[in-house]
DNA sequence: GCAATATAGTACTAAAATAGTCCTATATAG
DNA sequence: CTATATAGGACTATTTTAGTACTATATTGC
């Protein structure tokens, strides 16, 4: 259930990288060496990353990409949102915008509180704790024994 | 960002129709009409939630779905889980499992986390909220009051 | 100025996941 | 024994996602 993209997966590890030096510039080749990854993929992700604001670039001759703002102001929510948009988790386009049935609404309504609710756990996560660099995941720890008590079905 | 399918968003209007009759018995072709969506498609999500046993069923003439237990035990997990089985956010296996560089898979661990509190908050949420009966989401507004206060970008 | 390197933008193709349909089998009421 | 209804599975079409390629532009260093 709920999965991101792929290319958000990328994001988030070249992102990772890019925490780990954040006084150097890298290009998009020695990224997607350091990573593993396609260079062409990787070049792609990146220029949707700058597009997004989440890195700067310098262009030509030494060139490369930098984190546009510490890992500690990046978080988990602008990372999805840079790369998948803002895309709620229920389009209550269903059909022909039908939706004039109250209790179906009511459903709709109900997931967008859901999909707020994620977005805003997602919104307590940094980059410095998505990379494993220092920041411990204090309000994440919080978030979770907030939650802790409820029904436990399964795990 | 994070989509559900659509399989589920009709699974969730479903569920929520056979809540608002909890003793009655709706056959697949009611409830497609009930909620403007096609019969094939309804009957194919029917048959999902009953393998996975969330409504349970009547052979032959006069026959029908019904839930197999209170709104107020099905959760918002186990609509998900039903629908979309238990994938995670990410998939850690990335490219050849070459994931042999710590900070890659430090990033790997942290969505798994992030995964984990969805998934907690998800449990939270039950089918009677979802459907807008009753029940008001006592829990849920505990976990949006937990969540208030950090950071708040982008609304 | 010119060559080399690097990002920016865009368009296109291929692959995979999702949605939707159809067909056959089985069970039950009347 | 026929109508109606679910059960299971296979198949097709559509959409989304991933990946590649091409062209343009900027900067450095000679």
């Amino acid at each position: 259930m709920l999965r991101i993209s792929k290319m958000t997966d990328y994001a988030t590890v070249l992102l990772a990288r890019l925490a780990a030096a954040p006084d150097r510039q890298l290009t998009a080749t020695q990224l997607a060496a350091q990573s593993h990854l396609g260079a062409p993929t990787v070049s792609k992700v990146l220029k949707q990353l700058h597009r997004r604001g989440l890195v700067s670039s310098t262009l030509g001759l030494r060139g490369g990409y930098r984190l546009a703002r510490p890992a500690a102001e990046i978080t988990a929510a602008q990372i999805l949102d840079a790369l998948e948009g803002p895309v709620a988790l229920i389009e209550c386009a269903r059909q022909t915008h039908q939706c004039s049935i109250e209790s179906t609404c009511g459903v709709g309504r109900a997931w967008q509180r859901v999909n707020l609710a994620i977005r805003r756990s997602l919104q307590e996560i940094t980059l410095l704790e998505l990379a494993g660099l220092g920041g411990e995941p204090v309000r994440f720890a919080a978030l979770e024994r907030a939650l802790r008590g409820g029904r436990a079905e399964r795990t």
